[in-house]
DNA sequence: GCGATCAGCGGCACG
DNA sequence: CGTGCCGTTGATCGC
């Protein structure tokens, strides 16, 4: 158990010192902000980083039970209590913490890097692609990658082999029915804009049965986006497209 | 600096009591599953809990740099080095911690509740309107609340003074695309179901230009939700639209 | 278990 | 600073 006044002393070291600071006690919670929440009185672990960011933390779940970033933090002793404050405006927020008391108090310095090196995201799958779009369809070639319009901005656009453009949205996981208006968005944007007319694709790993059926009703096409995930540095992941299309070939000529 | 086979001891008897754990040390982190990651040696915080999840903290965000959720935790030692592994199926998810050191090590008996109350969520927006929807529209009266279709659940159907039917999706903060889309979609379905025509209308506080933009052009309608916070517990909101409403009545008198 | 959606979403990148 | 959108989204609730 630590002292109330130590700890008010240490909290202002480290909050100086940008380190981080782990609290355990037992404590009560208020937030008004976004919305307002209460958390009575119970032992938790509160984790105070460098850049201003504060999390309450109880012996659940990878997030956090109440939170703030880039805020502002203070604390004041009162009537035998340890209050630790975070703040910020725009938006207005507010979270109090008040100890009853502290089991365990740690500060430490540690540089606030972001060394975190990471494949396999939409971003990846995307550059990979632009490379090549004949996996998805033979004669299929990117006119554009990250377009920018007026109400939307598209993964990619393209051009098949018969002179149709083609709207292209992709999602690294399992297509749900926001994959699917977001791509009917885009191709309205541009038929508008060029008057003309477009084919959507939405690429994805799998979709889900209800917007798959939604993705027909409008028209819209989906393509199996195959990949494997390389834990490598020279190449952030592999497409396995190319293999699969040659299988569903093979397919057809059986027929 | 706590030595190694200490703290794989220690450790193991964490998660065996399902504690809440520290460690501070030198690591480096791989990550195999959804998307691959690499973080190179630095100091960092992991934060174990008892129901699983693991967390790799570094001193900036509120959120960790890696984590998983739902694991079998274990650890081991090699060659000079602590790993902590945590594993997963479904989907396949595999995280290790190679520590060369361990600064820190801490474990806290914190049991494992959920006593957050939050207030304003979506959830008690909507539950407060469904009391009264003419502070939307004079004669708007509630038919279903969180009505369930084949492609999507709509917050609110209501029927307003000349008898047509009004699907209400309801926002808590400012609207973007996806909300008019998703206002759209529901609407779309109704109208098919039941092969009746349909007004749309796209309930927040405030919604973005290029999504008004679309909104408009898509023939739906906005609507100002007016609410102010009350930390209260009797009260989860307080909806002001009625006043507002009334402004607009009395700005309507005026001209 | 999957499906659908909200979240005090957070965080990032671009204009 | 706002806009748009991804995320190893997470978490909840319903079926």
């Amino acid at each position: 158990m630590i002292k109330l006044d130590k700890a008010k002393t240490e909290i202002e070291k480290g909050i100086l010192n940008q380190d981080m600071i782990i609290l355990v006690g037992d404590c009560f919670v208020d937030y008004l902000g976004r919305a307002t929440s209460k958390l009575t009185k119970g032992k938790r672990l509160v984790l105070i980083k460098g850049d201003g960011s504060i999390a309450i933390h109880q012996n659940r779940l990878v997030k956090p039970t109440n939170y703030m970033v880039n805020t502002r933090i203070g604390c004041e002793l009162n009537e035998g209590a340890l209050i630790v404050k975070a703040h910020k405006q725009k938006p207005a927020e507010k979270l109090t913490i008040s100890f009853e008391n502290i089991h365990d108090l740690k500060r430490y310095e540690i540089e606030a890097t972001n060394d975190l090196r990471l494949s396999g995201s939409e971003k990846d799958l995307n550059e990979i692609l632009m490379q090549d779009l004949s996996m998805i369809e033979p004669g299929l070639k990117a006119i554009n990658q990250q377009q920018c319009f007026r109400k939307g901005i598209c993964d990619i656009i393209a051009e098949d082999k018969n002179g149709n453009l083609v709207i292209i949205e992709l999602k690294r996981r399992q297509a749900d029915f926001a994959g699917v208006t977001q791509l009917q968005r885009y191709m309205l944007q541009v038929e508008k804009l060029k008057n003309i007319k477009t084919r959507g694709i939405l690429l994805a790993p799998s979709i889900r049965k209800n917007a798959l059926e939604l993705l027909e009703e409008l028209g819209l096409e989906f393509a199996k986006l195959d990949f494997e995930l390389t834990p490598n540095d020279k190449q952030k992941a592999k497409i396995k497209g190319l293999e699969s299309k040659q299988q569903t070939i093979m397919e057809h000529l059986k027929k």
